[in-house]
DNA sequence: AAGGTCGGTCACCAACTGGTTACCAAGGCC
DNA sequence: GGCCTTGGTAACCAGTTGGTGACCGACCTT
């Protein structure tokens, strides 16, 4: 397993658009737990720390919903002590192009979200 | 008023990927609405006949968090008769970029998509 | 005058989403 | 032995989503 630096806590801070834009991928937190793993598989417990308000099961759910479409596959590793980790299929990483474009259209027109926002009642459609 | 055709009621048959791809922008009929207002201003009861089985508090819903976000403008003429037009603002014209991506995404990876599913209890995460 | 279309609103209701809390077994550490 | 971590599951509950059906005024047609 290579050494890959841990998932910061404050890794989707306020201003990011991920938790925000529009778009939908999967339930509340799928697009946020495909994005922690673009750079390789992850553990139950390490997923955690940026999701930061995620509850086990919602985790637990997004998970099983991903697996069970092919996004991400889900191994058992009985080593020495229970691990399971998370990663993306192939599926699940072409998935991560649309995902991106989206997220980056969002930054890009961020300001103009929030203009939009103002004056309304402070939610973005089903968001 | 250029003429347009009107929009066909089969515009979204079962084999679209559109209501079914994981992807949700805004609320569950909004990327479609988003579509119809592609290539021009539609009325209320125009949307209505491609979108099928939205209800009238459904379709509101939509135009009404879409109008709110930023994404279409809404006119009411009242030259002769009562009219209301909806069409797409730039931001919203811009938003059918990442929308088409992953429609376009989902249009690829649809045998994949297929095949996840079989086995599994028939439903994309929250799709 | 009667009925239809247009563009909705309102009340009601069922299903789904997602949060909280408690709880669990297996293994490691002190 | 007792407690912690890991990776969850189960029960409960509140809020949201979205469907149905009734109803509405303004306008048009017959």
């Amino acid at each position: 397993m290579t050494r890959r630096p841990p998932l910061p806590p404050d890794l989707f801070d306020e201003l990011c658009p991920s938790p925000l834009l529009p778009f939908r991928f999967g339930d509340k937190w799928a697009p946020l737990v495909l994005h922690c793993l673009a750079d390789g598989p992850r553990r139950y417990s390490e997923l955690r720390v940026p999701l930061g308000r995620v509850s086990s099961k919602a985790l637990t759910q997004s998970l099983r919903g991903l697996e069970r479409d092919g996004f991400v596959s889900r191994t058992v590793y009985a080593d020495p002590k229970l691990r399971v980790e998370y990663a993306l299929t192939p599926l699940g990483r072409s998935a991560l192009e649309p995902l991106d474009a989206a997220c980056q259209w969002a930054t890009e027109h961020w300001d103009e979200l929030l203009d939009a926002r103002e004056g309304g009642d402070g939610g973005l459609a089903a968001g």
